[in-house]
RNA sequence: GCGCCCUUCGUCUAGCGGUCCAGGACGUCGCCCUUUCACGGCGAAAACACGGGUUCGAGUCCCGUAGGGCGUACCA
């Protein structure tokens, strides 16, 4: 089916924490379905609910989705903000009977579901009200139900699952407006989502049986109801729902233990969507491969170590000076002072060697322990042990013919120790582990020689004097 | 309680009736490469939830069962 129309999705959070794993996956669903064709992603703030509402959570919503890489189209549009139109969309189907005043007590509508819960019986309201007489109306505030057809069924036909029934009488007369005269979510969705054009609501999981709800509004309304696509929701490690103990963390938390935000939408597209056998791929690729038909009906797991392989690769694929910024920048939010111009030099250096060893940030800037250390270094425990006696007693014998080293770089100093290393028939390895643990106080990091010529001669000579005494 | 959705290796998934004694990726375990670790290469173990149908033939279609999830608000 290729038609015209322009296609317009949008994001649609409600302000009320951080963006999490979850919203950020449906934001980035949203953003490749509409990019991939041509078309508008728009951003909504969904803040009705004043009381949960804040401007903090609104703010840390827009700072994750531009952390996520994730750039809506216009300005983000307040819910809040729509409130007259939506009065009047809500008056506009009072007048046509589509909806009706209700002066339903709290208590009423407690004692109702009981009893139907009791009898077995969906738990759907039905208030006295929808028939009533408007002048036997108690003069109080009430609230605006919609009047929902109470025979027949209705269907949603889902872009991911499938076509979905649901008999009639289990939908009841929503509230469209509270006896505050504010609107619910519910019907505010409708009427926003109909003004600002969109044609495809896709969203999580969750809104699945709110689909129905809102086509009756949308029939009501006398609108076309957009394409739904219900997206599975993202569980736990453990199969449950996420919370804050594994992935329900806010995309900062994600920023801070070192991931990149490109591997971040590598892995989040890839969960719960497919295109083939593809697991790698950029921003480019996912946009022109997403399409609704390859998502997946099922819930996914989250996995970190999935995602610390995809960041792994992305890191390697990254460009070095971008990665010494975000290391560099990850390192002051840790609240480490800032490095001198001459170490980020170093660390620059390194980056090829270093990129290639860590799986996050975090890991990398650990195994750079040695470009920011000040002697004398902290000996790790593994690397104590290639410093025993016998070690020292080998870095003691080299130490002359390393100081004979004039060209100090990687090649040359690995020319000489080689040759001593020949010359005292020893295999390399036996003279390079002691070399690496004096030079970076641990028993891994990049190639011993590159490290050495990272280091400079004199840093390099006084650490493995410091081993030497 | 009622309604809806889901169910392929530990995890993410491919599979859209026969080419599947089920393929890929992560993870795990071996081996190789090697100054360590990684990277890279090679290899291994590892799944169609269960039971009925339909069909010449089912991982693929239908119905049950079990398990999981979501919803059931004057929250979103």
């Amino acid at each position: 089916m290729t038609d015209a129309a322009p296609v317009v999705t949008r994001f649609a959070p409600s302000p009320t924490g951080f963006l999490h794993i979850g919203g950020a996956r449906t934001a980035l669903f949203n953003q490749l379905y509409a990019r991939g064709r041509g078309g508008r992603f728009l951003l909504r703030i969904e803040d009705t609910d004043q009381a949960r509402s804040t401007p903090e959570a609104t703010q840390a919503i827009f700072d994750g989705l531009r952390w996520m890489g994730l750039d809506w189209d216009g300005e983000a549009v307040s819910q809040a903000s729509r409130v007259a139109r939506h009065r009047e969309a809500a008056e506009e189907l009072l007048a046509r009977g589509g909806a009706y005043r209700c002066w339903a007590t709290r208590e009423e509508i407690d004692a109702a579901r009981a009893q139907a819960a009791a009898e077995k019986r969906p738990m759907v309201f039905q208030s006295p009200w929808r028939d009533a007489d408007p002048a036997t109306a108690p003069d109080a505030p009430c609230v605006v139900r919609l009047k929902a057809p109470r025979e027949g069924e209705t269907t949603v036909e889902d872009a991911v699952q499938g076509t979905v029934r649901w008999a009639n009488a289990q939908l009841d007369d929503l509230i469209l407006l509270r006896s505050d005269g504010t609107p619910t979510y519910m019907f505010a969705v409708v009427v926003d989502d109909h003004d600002m054009g969109v044609t495809h609501v896709i969203r999580g999981d969750d809104h699945l049986t709110n689909a129905a709800r809102q086509s009756l509004i949308y029939a009501a309304m006398g609108w076309p109801t957009p394409t739904f696509a219900h997206i599975p929701l993202i569980h736990g490690p453990d199969g449950a729902k996420l919370s804050k103990r594994h992935g329900a963390l806010g995309v900062d938390a994600y920023r801070d233990m070192g991931y990149l935000p490109e591997a971040m939408r590598n892995y989040l597209a890839r969960l719960g969507w497919s295109h083939g056998d593809d697991e790698y791929f950029t921003d480019a690729e996912a946009t022109a491969w997403f399409d609704l038909s390859g998502v997946n009906k099922a819930p996914a797991r989250f996995d970190f170590a999935k995602l610390a392989d995809l960041n792994g690769r992305h890191m390697r694929d990254a460009d070095d000076a971008r990665l010494v910024a975000a290391c560099l920048d990850l390192m002051a939010r840790q609240g480490r002072p800032m490095a001198d111009a001459a170490t980020q030099a170093r660390f620059a250096q390194a980056m090829p060697g270093l990129k290639l060893r860590a799986k996050t940030l975090v890991e990398l800037i650990e195994t750079a322990y040695y470009i920011f250390a000040t002697r004398p270094l902290e000996i790790d425990e593994k690397a104590a042990k290639l410093l025993d006696p016998a070690g020292r007693d080998i870095l003691a014998k080299l130490t002359p013919s390393l100081a004979a080293v004039t060209d100090w770089r990687s090649a040359a100093i690995e020319a000489q120790t080689r040759a001593f290393a020949e010359a005292h028939g020893l295999k390399l390895g036996a003279v390079a582990q002691p070399l690496r643990a004096a030079a970076t106080g641990r028993a891994v990091s990049p190639g011993v020689f590159d490290v050495l010529e990272t280091l400079g001669r004199d840093e390099s000579l006084a650490r493995v004097g410091d081993q030497t005494g």
